[in-house]
This record gives structure tokens, C-alpha cells and sequence, in this order.
DNA sequence: TAAAAGAACGTTAGCGTTAACGTAAATTAC
DNA sequence: GTAATTTACGTTAACGCTAACGTTCTTTTA
């Protein structure tokens, strides 16, 4: 494929007199350049127009200023925020970020690491922990940092920085038992599809263990967008199991579900409670305000960001943080 | 920095007992080798764990199966339906996608044009048609295929698939009009920070020009999130002006709208109507079915990734496409 | 003031891949 | 059966950049 000849390293050098060698010195701000050549030479490759070609650069020196991020999908707040955070961290360090979404296939998070590997990206971002056991053996066998965002585990494939998904569903178990519930259920995904809910819903039996209702019953509507899928678990679960509290996967849910109890003539928070996850910016503007976990999705994009910087230039970083996440108690679940 | 050495095509090569080009012949899929020699070099290449190096391939042929692009923000369901349905079809295709948000920055979305230029992308997809001049010059003059996406323009920097912003507001002012409202205003944001705002709003003015309300004011309170900036900007209007309709920059803040409007003690729609924008997720769950405009994001992303592949391969295609919006009446404009 | 040290450059040799061309063997044509 | 094709490879020369080492000239040191 033709392609208009651009300006090269060489044209901005012969324009300048100088050698091909120093006109990268001075593009690249390292020593051994004169001020007064390196103001000239940034001077005539502005002319010029010059765009360094980032191939040859990394082919070079072997790796590149990318790095690829894995998410599960775009839509939702949660991944966008996390993503945002940690992207202009990124960006201010020159690194170019490159993003693919998974839609919680691992066959495709395997697929797209291969591909990017083919790139020698400075580090790599998986969303969660759950992999194919190729694909962390494809990158416990690589050079490349590699960072495990959202979920904890003590055993990362690197380095790793999220909450504890068990802990939070206790959270909320714990305050439903608190407020007095006693059937409590939950809105979920259908199996196999997000480790994270089914941990979380563990996390709420485990709550309940050796009590009445300590089955907490699950939906798992097939999944089209949050809304719509906390609502038709509600009425799934309304219809056969009689639940007076209901846990969901996030606030969008939670809300579907709120619609889905109204319809159905249940008063919250006294004939059933609602709890959500993740106190997203819905939450602020309803006039009943949700009782939900709020996680801290941009302090984790930071700290995720600084560490795996910090891993890229070889210093050693704690290869394991989980962040504290909080119950905060609404009017959807506090009995009168 | 030192890196952990991995297998190289000549590796393959030596192992396979062939020269380079033929295992790069193979690896391609190329003519001119013997079945039973290509299958053989890509068992052994399985078994080195080999993998391509893409910069050394882009360097080469001067191009790299990069598209780049770019978007205002990750937050809200619109640019990650469009950007989900784009880079499906791309992944697809072979191409990675290397994205970045702007923030509604002009200069930011310079400066990663040019960095980005420096891949030798296949293709940069830019959201909207508000750009530096200066970033259009770059891209008229280099021989990357550019798409913008969202906005629709007779003079895009290459093609261009989109909505047509304006008309989008006029069918809100028309709508407005045969309602009976009299003194339409628009939540919209900072001045200078979205030109589509303000397209829609001089539609709702054109709409209503010759007549009383024809001014149409609008709040801008600044962006936090897209529920509160809704609230707040209702809030402001209903204290200054009172409007008996307003129409929202999207469904998400027209719900914040909402909820301002019912703790003012105002009845939807008798005492003020509501309009949204992009019939998002969260209509399908309202118990009030918000009148809005559907916006075909994802029949715009297919066409926008097959429009730009066809662009890539050298075909000739259309260089601007509008894509019709419609009007969804819903309960929150119909005057009993 | 001569020798040593440092600054400011230039030269050489890759980085891993592919395009373009060369060559030998296998196939077809007549 | 020989010439003309075609197939299946191998060789050579880039692609644009940078690390490592050389060279020249200037500055410092004793």
C-alpha cells in the first residue's frame, strides 16, 4: 500500500547539518546536545513536520509506550470510571493506551493477549482474576508487568489492586440480618458469567449461615441492560420465592428492581428491602435514597495506575492491595 | 531495559530447517508454500510459543493494524454503545483499536492525533466535527483514512457518519410546539464545551421562531454527572424562568430533571413536560415513559467500521452519511 | 604548559520483519 | 523429449530508529 513519503529523522538532519544521531538526541531530550543545535533541530523538525515513527522506535529499543487494557464491557459506569483514572494517569506519562472489551469471554481475553503481546506493550491490565489457565501461563512466562484490577486475590499473575467481592456481599448480609430481614435474595447474572456475583452472593450466605434464609435464593436473568434485568429478576423472584430483602449486582439493577416492586404494590423499605452495589451517580438525584456499597472505582484507577508505573520502572511494589469498600445505609432497607 | 528474550521467526526457521521467508510466507497465509511444509512450521511455531513481533511487521510495510480513536469521555451509555459496535467489527477484521478521551478538549485531542500519527495507524476515528484547525490540516494532509462519527458535516476531514444535531432539536421544538408549551427552555452544559448542545438547541429555537418562547433559555450548570446536572440545571430554570417544558442534553439528566420537578411539586406533564435524549437504557424501566429522541447509535457504529474498512481497502465510499433520528412520545409531553 | 577529563558530536551495527527479485525443481505443453 | 511455465523455495536489501562505541575539540587539572 503506497503511502505519501513523510519526513524522516534524516530529512530533518540533512536540513540541519547535523547527523541522523544527533537530531534524535535532541528530539529525545537526552544528553550530548548543544542548546543552540537542539532549539534549531526542534525548530526545523516542527517545519518539517516531523512525526517520529513510534515501529521503528520500538522495534528498536524492544517494547513500546503502549499498554493494553482488558475490560469485560464499556457500558456501566464501573469499568469507565476505573478506566478513566487510570488512563490519564497513562497519558501524562506518555504511555498510549490500547482497549479491547472481552464481553466476559476468556477464550476472547486470551485471544486479544496474544495479539497484544505482538506489540511488546510496556504492561498489560486484565479486568478480574479469573483467566484461562493458558493465558496466565502465556503471561507468568513473559517479561511484561502485568496488573489484575477489581478483584483480590493473594495469588495475582503480578501485581494486583481491587476489593474483596466475598467481603462485600458479608457487608450485606450482615446489615440485611441487622435490619431484621429474613429471606433475603439476589439478582445475579447468569452462571459462569461474572465470578464476582457469585462471590459476592456467597458473601451473603455466608452472612446468613446457620440461620432461616440462609439459602438466599438467586435470579439470573439473561443479561441485556442493567435496568431491565434487575427488573425481571425482581418479578422472577417475587413470583416464586417471596423474598422481604434483595440484593442486586449494582445500582441500575437495584433500580429496575425498585420499579419492579412499586409495580407489584410492595412497599420498600418495610415489606422488602433493596440493597444495591457500587453508589453510582443515579443514586443522588432518587428521592428514596438506595441503600448500596459504595467502591472506590477512581482511587483503585490511581493506585493501580501509580503502581504499575512504578512496576514498569523496576521498582518492587506490594504485589497484592485490597481497598476497603462501605455499606451505606439508605431508606431502602431501614425498617420503620 | 532488559528483556527476557522470546522466540524469534528465526527460531521457527531453524528449527523448521527453512529459510525466514518461508516462515513468514506461512505465519501469513501467503502463496508459494507446500501444505505439508506450512503445517509443519506452524506446529513448531505453537511449540516455540512464538509470537510476531507487530512492530518490526509495521515498520516494514510502513503501516500497522492500529485504529486510533477517540472520544469526548467514557461516562454515559452513548459513546460506549458506539464504540462497542465499532470495535467489534474491527477486532474482527484484525485491526486494535488504541483509544483516548479528550474530555471535550480540543488541544488534547491534538496532541494524541499526533502522537498516535507516530503508529502509523491504519486508521483515527475522531467523535464529532469540532476540531483545532490545525488538526484538521494534519489529517488532510496525511494519507490516513479519518472518520468522524457522531456529528455530520458536508466538509468532513475525510468521511463522516452521523446525526444531524440541529434537525434533532427542531423535532424537539415541533414536538414541543403541537403539545401546547409555551415557554420551552434546555439543560444543556458549559458554553464552548459540546457544540452538538448548543445544535440542538438553535433547533428548538428554530422551531419555535416567530412565536412567544422563542428565546428558549438554558441552564448550564458545569458537569459533574449527568443525574445531578439535570437536577440542577431544572432547579435553576424553575427559579428564573418558569418553563413549562424543558428539554434535556440526554435521558439521564432529564431524569434528574424529573426528580427536581416532582420535589418542586410540579405535575409531569400537565404542569411542565420533560424531553430526554437517545432513548437510553434507563426509559425502559420508568414507571412514566419519558418522551425522547432515539439516536441509532449502534446501526451507526456497523456503519461507521464498515464504511472505514472499505476505506482502508481502497474503495470508494459515500463521504458523508446522515442517519435519521425519531421522536418516541411518551407521557411526559402529552397534555390531558 | 602538558596531560587528563569532559562535552559534543559522528559512525557502525543492529532491532525483526517483509518486498522484490533470483534460482532450482516440478509440471505442463506440443 | 525438449522448451516453456509454474511452483516452491532462498537471498538481498531495505523499513526508521537507537545503543554503543569512536573521534574531535574544548575545558580543566596539577
Amino acid at each position: 500500500m503506497r503511502r505519501k513519503k513523510s519526513a524522516k529523522i534524516e530529512d530533518v538532519a540533512e536540513k540541519a547539518s547535523v547527523s541522523i544521531m544527533t537530531v534524535s538526541r535532541a528530539l529525545r531530550g537526552v544528553e550530548g546536545v548543544s542548546e543552540k543545535k537542539r532549539t534549531e533541530i526542534l525548530k526545523i523538525a516542527r517545519q518539517l513536520k516531523y512525526v517520529p515513527n513510534s515501529n521503528a522506535r520500538s522495534l528498536a529499543v524492544a517494547n513500546s509506550n503502549l499498554i493494553g487494557i482488558s475490560l469485560p464491557t464499556f457500558s456501566g459506569e464501573v469499568f469507565a470510571e476505573i478506566l478513566d483514572s487510570m488512563r490519564q494517569t497513562f497519558s501524562n506519562a506518555g504511555y498510549s493506551t490500547v482497549i479491547d472489551t472481552t464481553e466476559y469471554s476468556r477464550d476472547a481475553e486470551l485471544k486479544w493477549v496474544q495479539r497484544l503481546l505482538s506489540w511488546q506493550p510496556a504492561a498489560i491490565i486484565l479486568t478480574g482474576i479469573d483467566h484461562l489457565p493458558e493465558t496466565r501461563a502465556l503471561l507468568k512466562a513473559s517479561p511484561i508487568p502485568v496488573l489484575e484490577i477489581w478483584d483480590y486475590t493473594r495469588e495475582p499473575i503480578d501485581i494486583c489492586v481491587g476489593i474483596d467481592h466475598f467481603e462485600a456481599g458479608r457487608v450485606i448480609g450482615c446489615h440485611a440480618l441487622e435490619m431484621g430481614y429474613e429471606r433475603p435474595a439476589f439478582v445475579s447474572t447468569p452462571r459462569g458469567h461474572d465470578i464476582r456475583a457469585d462471590a459476592r452472593l456467597e458473601g451473603i450466605r455466608a452472612a446468613y449461615r446457620g440461620r432461616p434464609g440462609a439459602d438466599v435464593p438467586a435470579a439470573r436473568p439473561s443479561v441485556q441492560n442493567a435496568f431491565t434485568t434487575g427488573f425481571d429478576g425482581t418479578v422472577e423472584l417475587l413470583r416464586a420465592r417471596a423474598p422481604d430483602m434483595i440484593g442486586y449486582l449494582n445500582d441500575h439493577m437495584a433500580f429496575g428492581g425498585m420499579m419492579a416492586c412499586r409495580q407489584h404494590g410492595l412497599s420498600i423499605p418495610n415489606d422488602i428491602g433493596i440493597v444495591g452495589f457500587n453508589a453510582l451517580n443515579l443514586v443522588s438525584v432518587l428521592p428514596t435514597k438506595l441503600t448500596t456499597v459504595a467502591t472506590p472505582r477512581r482511587v483503585m484507577g490511581l493506585m493501580a495506575a501509580r503502581n504499575l508505573l512504578a512496576r514498569i520502572n523496576g521498582a518492587r511494589v506490594k504485589s497484592s492491595e485490597v481497598l476497603p469498600v462501605e455499606l451505606i445505609a439508605g431508606e431502602t432497607t431501614r425498617r420503620s
